[in-house]
DNA sequence: ACCTAACCGAGACGGTACGTCGCGTCTTCCC
DNA sequence: GGGAAGACGCGACGTACCGTCTCGGTTAGGT
């Protein structure tokens, strides 16, 4: 997992194996780009040039540049930046000061470029899409914060926590979408909304 | 409204007015090529030529493409089919039908290519991101329901309802985003999500 | 004689008359573009623009660039710099040092601009030639010089003094076309080639 | 010969040679087109698409329309008709004959247009002029004749033959530019001129 | 004192061509 | 056979000018 797009099959084959220290470069040199210049001012041939790369061994291993950026996050190379609720009980505090981190970080130079990327290189890819929220911490940690919830008698046993998730989630790409910034209090009307 | 992409300011110039005609013809063009091709195979050149015009006329009036596109969603060239919330009393009931609508409408045939493509015209575009929300009923005609439902009493008048809609929206657009089909229990596990 | 492209012929009209004012500001603009960024740099709209007059109103008098430069001559505005053959008595010393002018203006910074943008102009406009080889002294002085050598006896009565002068202006538009460098001695050979 | 307008250094480098294909295709292209529609309705694009290759493939390897054109001169493709003095003995006669040929040519239906294309493309580009004078057979066939002419006593050996030439070809290219058109003894007379 | 045709400035219009960028494929040499 | 390099056909970009047309404003005869 993570290594590339093309999965390697054991079968037996002629001639050199793939090189890994192309592959890396290749993953590299996007990932570079694409915080430096944005989705849609990445190349396929800049990537070629940036990584020392020909253009073919990129087109050998990745069919588009979706499927580039896909493996970029496979990999934890963009986004670095997780967000992840903290526990302290009260799950709308939690939920407050965590939607605010990503709404900051929406706002904040550069990052709004990010998710705009984001979204752009979704609409390319599907699995980035994916990714795309669970580096928001909506898929995984999000899901582990609501059972807590649930656990702790917080949140009703019967609301869809996936949902719940998705609500936040794209509630926030919205905003983005629609490059509406978030006032102080975005964040707790956000929570308001969904937990009543 | 309707006045293009650039308002004309009441400072009084010489020469040739706006052409009306010109106008009228490339937003036409740009939403026939919009519905037909999708909007990344959008072309000025295409858009030029189906509308009978100069690029030049084209770029003299919009920046962009997504501005383009913004504003043929602003004369209700685009997506035609927009998708008011019924208001039968039951909020919930209503909420679900609705979604449904919206949810069927992404997964059919073209749906999630024009969401797509709306999405990618919002990443080009600050305006269509939100006209996007709007013309998904969110905005405007679902308020209103929500306000109904309050005065019902069938809904915490603490709610905040402009985020309570951008959160449904919000689930749509995601799960556009990440291309998961929705099983037919969606809408209404979203509607719970929300309204607990 | 002079006074534009169009001559005003006399018949009775209504309205306003041609602007001497617009008329003088075109051709100054074009002899101004015309040396500061050669012939096919020169645009009709940098024209009007720089002369701040309408278009129409160069296209209402004028039927082309060509026809504007050539105009632009007939005013003097253009290539100032006449040469003419001084008669000390010497025909040979007259014409080379005449030649030696000429083609060290063609040498010269500028000069082979010049004399290329005339010869571009030529193309397009046929007085343009003709002013061509008169500005450069053949048609008229260079006629007369003959004239006075023939009457000294130093030229044959019977050579043709047009093709004389051709020939010798002929050979530094030849030169200025392939821009042959000319050398200390070319002027003298030329004037050898041509007298014997 | 015939190498195309950028000489291949023998530096070694990788990837694919440049194909002669697409560069004998453009020059054909340009010489068909240059000779149906001349010099100035001759187009880059005009060019790729008769040649069914990429317009970058033009600009990858000429600068200009111009160094196309001198190319095509190189390769023998434009202005096939060269002209050649005949040696009959009789200096006088010969040169009168084949000026008679040149002027005709050029006053004839389509030679214009070739010695204005011709002129033309000289202003763009460099070598363009030394061909043109070339092809009208001034540089060499011309020079060989007053050798030849010098050895037969009839051309004093203190001429300056290049110049001769010169004065030649630049009266016809003069007349070409003014557009004067040839009456039957022109070419005597010109020769008359030179010779004395 | 109007009327009105022609001038003027400004510049929008439908076009053509420009020179550049990036695509995805193909070709060459080297390891 | 993988890889670096990059030429190729192609499509679209955004810009520059072309020559024409359309405005409102101005200027003179004609009535």
């Amino acid at each position: 997992m993570g290594d590339g797009y093309h999965v390697l099959v054991s079968e037996h084959r002629r001639g050199p194996v793939r090189s890994e220290a192309a592959r890396v470069a290749i993953l590299d040199a996007t990932a570079r780009l694409f915080e430096s210049r944005g989705y849609d001012h990445l190349t396929m041939e800049g990537i070629a040039a940036e990584a020392h790369v020909g253009k073919q061994t990129i087109y050998r291993w990745w069919p588009s540049k979706g499927a580039l950026v896909a493996d970029c996050l496979l990999e934890g190379l963009l986004f670095r930046q997780g967000f992840s609720p903290a526990d302290t009980g009260d799950l709308r505090a939690d939920l407050t000061a965590w939607l605010r981190g990503i709404l900051g970080f929406v706002d904040r130079e550069g990052g709004d470029t990010m998710v705009h990327s984001l979204i752009a290189a979704a609409g390319d890819h599907p699995s980035v899409g994916a990714r795309l929220s669970e580096q928001l911490g909506a898929n995984s940690l999000l899901h582990a914060r609501f059972e807590a919830a649930v656990a702790a008698g917080q949140l009703s046993p019967d609301r869809p926590l996936d949902e719940l998730g998705d609500a936040l989630v794209g509630a926030v790409v919205l905003r983005a979408l629609s490059r509406t910034p978030s006032d102080a209090a975005a964040a707790g009307r956000l929570v308001d909304a969904v937990l009543g």
